[in-house]
DNA sequence: AATGAATGAGGGTTCATTCAT
DNA sequence: AATGAATGAACCCTCATTCAT
């Protein structure tokens, strides 16, 4: 694994987080690839070897920062996928892309960027909201409760990417009109 | 704008195709940032000034590409633009991913890594797709036939997105599904 | 091979050879580690992009040295293997080192340096030189005539090396020396 | 002079001794320009910062090497030099390169790879032998002792490092072929 | 004595692009 | 139309070295 042990304890160095913020950002706005590690160093206010020092490739920043990403990910699926209610478990994921905080839209953006530019696998990261959705149609006795989930989780998915890139006009109006769809 | 002319006629010379094909497969699968015009040319069998003598730059290259693109996406969507059954024009739309043949991947792989590489604006692209859907929806009485229009336009994206990436397991069950979940 | 097929043929653009001597220069200086791509280029007043374009590596520009002098190397001992006076085989290996001209100094520095600094396979290059004095020490019915070539030719390399590297008081009395010791 | 003063009293902390013996052997098999700090530090298992604390440069670590080198060096000559038959000294002085153990390779590859890599003179270092041998054929009658004791002592460093190298097929051979040479 | 964070300069190499032919 | 030589800026990364702790 590339990403710096540290990382994954709580003791990190201020510059060393000042790269990995100026890192998401750059990466989110830019891309990865248009980014350059001096640009990334720059921002940070730091000399730019030290990126190599603390992450040792520019493809092991990245990857710190999508260790950190995933955390952020699981805990927002937490909540989900502990929910026994079935009625909840629509209704929290329906939810779910229209209160993403704009303070977050970095951070996502980032992820669905990633998900095109490096053939990054993300599928797997959503299986969790997908199976609690499954099981919630189960419960609820919907026909085909597996391509429900699916299908559910794909199209939020989509609007996630709609709302993030700023495509969609009127969020509110789309998330009572998904919320009425599913009888909520 | 960028791109030569000589595409928009139908005139093009041999090496000026193989340019633009290698650049298509090449920016597909690599992404536009990381594909150097040295490998296009490489992979063209053609020297690199001439890529620049024909598009006048790496982005003219793109917009050539994206160009052609266009047309295809156009061609697409005008025979369901052009329906007049409702009930027909949102069963194209709904086949209309599944159908894609995979010699075609190339090509939205492509369209997908600029959505998000170069902030590419593509959501204007499938409006006259959204259009056509509320027009259906409108005629046949569905409550909020503008957010039905754009939900499906956004889901049958996201399904296009998902086949294409190879992470839908069962693309068969999902057209069905999403089939008779608009009573088709 | 990495080395450009250009160096073989007698077509070379005036930068290449520019390129090529001021490598040959600041390597034999200062060592092929020590010298960096940008000085070479510098010294050659051109781009340092272009001895990529032409050598690929700073590795296939020393490739292109050595393969030149490799050429210049046959040459030399090409009238010692030729020679069928068994005598004159010898008195020309001994002589050898000491005729060397200084402006070549610069290129045989190189190649003791690079002997030593890249495990440069040496031996190899000697060889036809050994078999030829062998060769003649049979014709003269010494002893162990395979030793005695392999000995001479290790000992007239350390007088070539102890020459370049100036270590050498007087090289005249040496090579008279030499000449009286095997009785010439 | 460069070299940390601890080098010269006999006591070393094992840190210190450790980083010795990295470099040294990282030094002979790379060369010292190739060998990074960093490098040494991590095969001796050490910081960085501490081979700059002990030896205050790249350079004075080698220097700090060179300095217990020459200690070994002058001891092997020591018995020569003392030795007052003049048989036996050059016995002695042509068995010297044959009786080097492998353990000792790695120092004397070291030795053989910046006479040329730092253009470090060397010759001094082998004047008491050469001087030895002259003594030696003087007392034997030799014609030219000095020519004859400068050509034994450049060939015998000849054989040590094409023993070195590992491009002498038959080492016994030839010490034997030598001993014979010289009437031994 | 020893560490590890931090740096600035420079390493080799690739880039998009221009120009003479 | 087409080539290939040539460039300068930027690329990611490593270097020897310093400093606070």
């Amino acid at each position: 694994m590339y990403f710096c042990k540290r990382l994954l304890t709580y003791k990190m160095t201020e510059k060393q987080e000042k790269i990995l913020n100026s890192a998401l950002e750059l990466f989110a706005r830019e891309g990865y690839n248009a980014t350059s590690t001096s640009k990334v160093a720059a921002h940070a206010g730091v000399s730019e070897g030290l990126i190599f020092r603390h992450f040792r490739n520019k493809r092991g920043l990245l990857m710190a920062i999508l260790a950190e990403g995933d955390k952020k990910l699981k805990s927002l699926f937490e909540d989900i996928v502990l929910e026994s209610d079935p009625i909840e478990v629509i209704r929290k994921s329906i939810i779910l892309p229209f209160s993403v905080p704009e303070s977050e839209y970095e951070f996502w953006r980032l992820q669905y960027k990633l998900k095109w530019e490096i053939e990054m696998d993300y599928s797997h990261k959503t299986e969790p909201l997908t199976m609690a959705l499954a099981l919630a149609f189960v419960k609820l006795n919907y026909e085909s409760p597996q391509q429900e989930a699916e299908f559910l989780t794909l199209s939020l998915d989509a609007m996630g990417a709609s709302l993030i890139k700023g495509s969609m006009n009127n969020s509110d109006k789309m998330k009572s009109f998904l919320l009425k769809k599913y009888g909520l």
